[in-house]
DNA sequence: CATCTGACCTAGT
DNA sequence: AACTAGGCCAGAT
């Protein structure tokens, strides 16, 4: 635990603003690893365990479809969480993914 | 103990 | 432009 990439993903992913989503491979880019976006998701699942809460719900995979939606919580699902932020969802993606995405390369 | 899959992405053909 | 292959690390069967 406590390995560089996973304490840098959840810095950049903290990092992220409300109403705003990255992706895998921007945050995996931002830690040097732009083919470990698998890894970034390992990391992000075991983020439900990690306090705080990280927003995981705000990292989407490059095509804005909320991939990860079947891994979060009956109780917390991904796009509600989004829409809470104001980050409208439909047909399980996010719309006007590129309007609301945040690079951490570039805004970071 | 060996093999495959999994919140994916990039590069090459 | 579409498809195939390769890469990353760990968990599950």
């Amino acid at each position: 635990m406590a390995d560089g990439f996973e304490r840098d993903v959840y810095a950049l992913v903290r990092q992220v603003p409300a109403g705003r989503v990255t992706t895998y491979g921007a945050v995996a880019k931002a830690l040097g690893k732009p083919m470990g976006a698998r890894q970034v998701g390992w990391v992000l699942n075991n983020s439900f365990k990690c306090v705080p809460s990280v927003p995981a719900h705000r990292v989407v995979n490059r095509q804005g479809l909320l991939t990860g939606a079947v891994h979060f919580p009956a109780d917390r699902p991904m796009d509600e969480q989004l829409k809470a932020e104001g980050v409208n969802i439909a047909a399980g993606a996010v719309v006007e993914f590129e309007r609301v995405f945040w690079d951490p390369n570039q805004e970071l």
